[in-house]
DNA sequence: GAGCAACGGTACCGATCGGTAACAGTCGCG
DNA sequence: CGCGACTGTTACCGATCGGTACCGTTGCTC
């Protein structure tokens, strides 16, 4: 069988560069079996490649660790831009959607939780180079956080970015121990409730 | 070198049994490298002893990890009954103490969070040994809390659980990806004015 | 159609993983 | 004393780890 008889059975026309068919493999294995626990073969073979062509686009596995989570930090980057765009002007309502988004894809991402927070716990070692990423993101996250809190004229923009933060991280972890019931509510409860207290009346009827 | 010679560089008089030892080394390799980053060979070299003698008294790594997680559970325990002793008659008081014992072990234990949660990142598999261990603390955790919580009259005593174990989860993740300053009194102020919400005023002059 | 860069396949490397067999002490206890 | 339970040491097992050398094939470009 040919390369084409190989793509018939996959389904797939459209020709995926070898590179982006490793990382949405790295991507899916390490979020749902944790890094050190999936073997870079493994990797190779989810991604229909072997072993050389991924050691050809990636220096080692720990720098393809990097490059899985610079991807989605690139994509957390477009989710907020997209999320500009449905409500330009209006930074609160930004926020809430934002809050309706992490607690809709909470129950969608197969409770495995943050795959930066998960990371770190994996790899502790400062020096490793997914530690520059996982801090970098989590900083950007705070701080848009507070960005829009300053627009949306609520008191103490950074200490409401810090408190949703937290909040964000323990929702996280608890559905990788006990589970996704009601989790996706109480999200949005405690952080409607923080946003209040700030300032934040928001339209309560919304979305 | 004989075996006094060996207790003599290590400074212990008293003979602690190889399986305390082990349980020791493993936890602090476990909590500040991660687990599977811990070889088994590493652990019995750190417990002063060898393999063999570590899969005498375990059955397998894994066994030994749900083992490593039991005892900081009991641990655990222990520490909600020597707040009990403190604090007789005063539930509120027991939980604005755990509060306040948390916030200080934040900065004592080195940025690695909680040893159960980071359990559960690098075994996501429900079938481990470890796991049942995992969701048995999480869950006794959120039911003591609870029951403080309604001893002292609180509104809503099972939300405040909840929203004080999302708190305390949220620190400990965040902890690990960008350091400890200023979270054990975030968790504190926040702690104490979830506690509010839900009636308890509380001596705020306190500790 | 020639040249060339990228990809796929296989076989291999040393190191380390979790786990075990066999044997030599060493201890307390009757 | 002698027995049995526990501990320490060494050497080893198959499997897998991250990473590489080598070569054949493919497809795009000029």
């Amino acid at each position: 069988m040919t390369i084409a008889g190989a793509w018939a059975t996959s389904g797939k026309i459209e020709t995926i560069s070898p590179r982006a068919r490793i990382l949405a493999a790295a991507a899916d294995l390490f979020h749902r079996q944790g890094i050190r626990a999936v073997g870079v073969e493994a990797i190779a073979e989810a991604a229909k490649t072997n072993k050389m062509t991924l050691y050809r686009h990636f220096l080692s596995k720990d720098e393809l660790v990097a490059a899985y989570l610079r991807s989605i930090a690139d994509q957390a980057t477009a989710s907020w831009d997209r999320l500009a765009a449905d409500r330009p002007g209006d930074p609160l309502a930004q926020i809430r959607s934002w809050l309706r988004d992490k607690a809709e894809a909470l129950t969608t991402s197969g409770e495995r939780g943050c795959p930066f927070a998960n990371a770190a716990v994996e790899f502790p070692d400062k020096g490793h180079p997914a530690r520059r990423v996982i801090e970098d993101y989590k900083t950007a996250q705070r701080a848009h956080l507070a960005r829009l809190a300053t627009a949306a004229k609520l008191s103490e923009p950074d200490v409401l970015a810090d408190e949703l933060s937290l909040l964000l991280e323990g929702v996280h972890v608890t559905a990788q121990s006990l589970g996704t019931q009601g989790l996706g509510e109480r999200l949005i409860r405690m952080g409607d409730a923080m946003i209040k207290v700030h300032g934040g009346v928001g339209s309560e009827a919304r979305n």
